[in-house]
RNA sequence: GCCUGGUUAGCUCAGUUGGUAGAGCAGAGGACUGAAAAUCCUCGUGUCUCUGGUUCGAUUCCGGAACCAGGCA
């Protein structure tokens, strides 16, 4: 029967749920992936730290409501995680799921790491862990400016070059890295990897609020965050060892509270910026997600909340998704 | 009631020796293809409290009013 539903497409079935930090994701996944008979992956860049609950707003196992779900508790804080990996972990949770015969229902906020599923996207050679010229040419970048860096760039990939804002050194150092390991520039292997169709049949949503909304929620979920003792949850991290430049640590919540531990500044500031930098970040979000073609949007004024999972549901149904 | 200081962008304030104004914070928009909760870029017209006067011209000087803060009664 599951065997039945999958081959009523040529392509594989794949619903993504994203949408700004705070809007109410989790919830909403969870009924869709009852409906569905669908299995959660979460496309969060945090959330699949272990030790880090709270700050990362992580879904708890008694909230899970019985639905499986990948990528959460997958590492240890002092882990690396981007999109490569990200993509792998979630590629193999996706097919465990299909041999399952259920629905991957891919939740979360990193629309980047969304894409990288949805479109997949292809990143180049494996890259060598002691990368040695990565790190010359950060040290470069000390010693000479990123301007310096910025016209390196110009002389093997003027394309990039031009792409690539002169500010931007992380950026600057990828392309000139990716030359560097495939002798090709990473202006022309965007271009082909943007022309891409995916390789699923997909049901994008992004549930999303007024701003105002939503800005009042984020307050709120950091206020709350503290009550939940989220200053205890970074000590421990700091007590084990976790310093601030590693990934996990960049997480918001986790940089201003390791820099207040550090006698950066009052506590007091430290919930200040979590709060502002929660609502620049779900700005950010929401302008990645207007630039993402084939969305489908629910905005939560307009869709009262009964009705939303009826909505979701119709439009799986209309592509082949669900019968 | 009197004295003093204040009233300028959503907030805190700067400023114009008279030619209609600018910072920080907050906010808005955008980019993004191996750090993405990261990184980077762009964006500041507001009855300068109101009202008379002086002046070619006042937010800026002078008079009055309102409101706020502190002091004296």
């Amino acid at each position: 029967m599951d065997d039945k539903r999958t081959d009523f497409v040529q392509k594989k079935p794949l619903v993504v749920l994203a949408g700004p930090t705070a809007v109410g994701k989790t919830h909403t996944s969870i009924q869709l992936a009852r409906a569905l008979d669908g299995e959660v992956i979460s496309a969060d860049s945090m959330q699949v730290y272990r030790h880090m609950d709270i700050g990362s707003a992580k879904i708890m196992p008694k909230e899970m409501g019985q639905i499986p779900h990948h990528l959460i508790d997958a590492l240890e804080p002092e882990e690396d995680f981007h999109v490569v990996r990200f993509q792998q972990m979630a590629k193999q949770a996706i097919q465990g799921i299909y041999t399952r015969g259920h629905i991957p229902l891919l939740v979360g906020g990193t629309g980047f790491y969304i894409q990288a599923v949805v479109r997949d996207i292809a990143f180049g050679e494996e890259r060598p862990k002691e990368n040695a010229y990565r790190q010359e040419m950060e040290r470069l970048a000390r010693q000479k400016g990123t301007q310096w860096l910025h016209r390196q760039l110009e002389a093997v990939d003027e394309e990039a070059a031009r792409q690539i804002h002169p500010n931007n050194q992380k950026r600057i150092l990828r392309a000139l890295e990716y030359h560097h390991d495939t002798g090709m520039p990473i202006s022309l292997h965007n271009r082909e990897q943007r022309e891409k169709t995916s390789p699923y049949t997909c049901a994008y949503f992004v549930l999303t609020d007024d701003r105002e909304t939503l800005y009042q929620r984020i307050d709120q979920r950091v206020d709350q965050m503290m009550e939940d003792g989220l200053l205890d949850e970074v000590r421990a991290l700091k007590e084990r060892g976790c310093t601030r430049d590693m990934v996990s640590m960049q997480g918001l919540g986790y940089q201003e509270l390791l820099a207040y531990l550090e006698g950066e500044y009052p506590l007091e500031e430290a919930v200040r910026l979590i709060k502002r930098d929660t609502r620049h970040f779900a700005k950010r979000q929401l302008t990645w997600f207007k630039r993402e073609k084939d969305v489908i949007w629910i905005h939560k004024k307009e869709h009262p909340r009964s009705q939303i999972l009826g909505y979701m549901l119709e439009q799986c149904r209309e592509r082949g998704i669900i019968q």
